[in-house]
DNA sequence: CCAAAAGTGTTGCTTGTACACCCATGT
DNA sequence: ACATGGGTGTACAAGCAACACTTTTGG
């Protein structure tokens, strides 16, 4: 047998199972006044019409799932190189009435500020506090409770921010973004003990003396020395 | 527009995209004579003959991935009701020479001496230590290399151990077990008391007296408590 | 002066790690 | 007797959590 003819069998051999749609559903995430906010955008036809839904698209013929969540996010904030990871596969038969669907969830973090709103207006779109967040279609709910999850369990193992917050921010303003991230308070000497022990943050010379009367010096993270260092931030949970 | 009709232009509107095989592949994982093997069945034809493969398979219309993967696992060892867990998507457009499929990697782990031995040698599947793997089709070492991580990372996270042990088993045994997992030494004393901490373990009024001149009791894991605790079995790494 | 945040220090507790030490027993 | 693993205890270091304390400055 040529391997020409093994090749053909091959794909012969493939033809007798079926095709699926597969779509990626990106959890965006960005920070604004204090909270942890999630884009969605309203569904504008039954089933589940005015419910809110993850930014979605199908995967096409010639691109993986992490191209199509790029395409995604291209396309509804504007932004590329964006912090992208997996987290889960939703594919219960059912769980979309219009069609089988088989889902990838991703999680996306971005900086509000810095996102195309315009493109954002433009699909309808809306950022939601994490905290008051509206019904979602099919199992939306699920795939962000599973989303949320992976965000904490990220941040607790490593300092993150640098996706969500300015070049330039504060420890208090860092220790504020934890504290929206796990719905409690930190303790402002240990965060701060805790988050520079880890080697991570540059300060700069410049202060920030909004939001408070003695002014405190900004911080950025230094440009990734390659060496990833998965240290702990937040000791269980 | 009624319900019936906004269902019908749903589904319509699904049309226009493409659709994908969806496979998964299982990344069987035993425990025997100390080492950490995995379950691989050699490829009969072209492209990579004579490579060998995950465990894997289509996914049908009317299953879940996880259902594909519990079905590919009853098929290939005869067993129910076994760990698994998903581990990541594996989408690459040009992954597998023979056709475009994305699929889902998993994790399962298996006694070794409860599985259907006939089954498995009918396929002319294997047993390989992971220390020593062969040649694999495709992307699949890649794959194996990240179900490995994902193995470490839950063993660091949580004692595990009852679905790859006997029903009963002393603590050296497991203690060997993470060794042959971590590819390191745990120091006798430290573990044990470790894993006693986590109160998981049960100790039976049986002793084992093969494997020292002293005896030492036989434990198991206790029937689950129900409430999971996620303790943190090894520090780091 | 007071309030509020910045920033540093101290103390007690928990946990990990290295290692010493006795126990039991088959050879 | 001695080697081997079973099992317990100790001593030290590291890390965390709670909190005291000083500094700075706008109101």
């Amino acid at each position: 047998m040529t391997s020409e003819q093994a090749l053909q069998m091959l794909s012969q051999s493939y033809k007798q199972y079926p095709k699926h749609y597969v779509a990626v559903d990106c959890a965006i995430f960005g920070y604004e006044e204090g909270e942890i906010k999630l884009l969605l955008y309203p569904r504008g036809f039954e089933p589940s019409i005015g419910k809110w839904s993850l930014m979605g698209g199908f995967v096409q013929e010639d691109e993986s799932l992490e191209q199509a969540a790029f395409r995604v996010l291209l396309q509804t904030t504007g932004l590329r190189d964006i912090f992208l990871e997996q987290v889960a596969a939703f594919s219960k038969p059912d769980r979309d009435p219009g069609a089988r669907v088989i889902s990838m969830t991703f999680v996306a973090l971005i900086r509000i500020d810095k996102h195309d709103k315009d493109l954002v207006r433009e699909n309808g779109a809306h950022w939601w506090p994490v905290t008051k967040l509206p019904a979602m279609v099919f199992d939306h709910l699920e795939i962000v409770e599973k989303a949320l999850d992976f965000l904490q369990q990220r941040a607790a193992n490593e300092l993150i921010g640098r996706e969500l917050l300015p070049d330039m921010f504060t420890l208090m303003q860092l220790r504020n973004l934890y504290e929206a991230i796990f719905q409690r308070p930190f303790d402002p000497g240990n965060f701060r003990k805790k988050a520079l022990s880890l080697d991570v943050l540059e300060r700069l010379n410049v202060k920030n003396t909004t939001e408070s009367k003695k002014g405190a010096f900004y911080y950025r993270f230094v440009k990734d020395a390659g060496d990833k260092k998965v240290e702990r931030m937040v000791k269980f949970c």
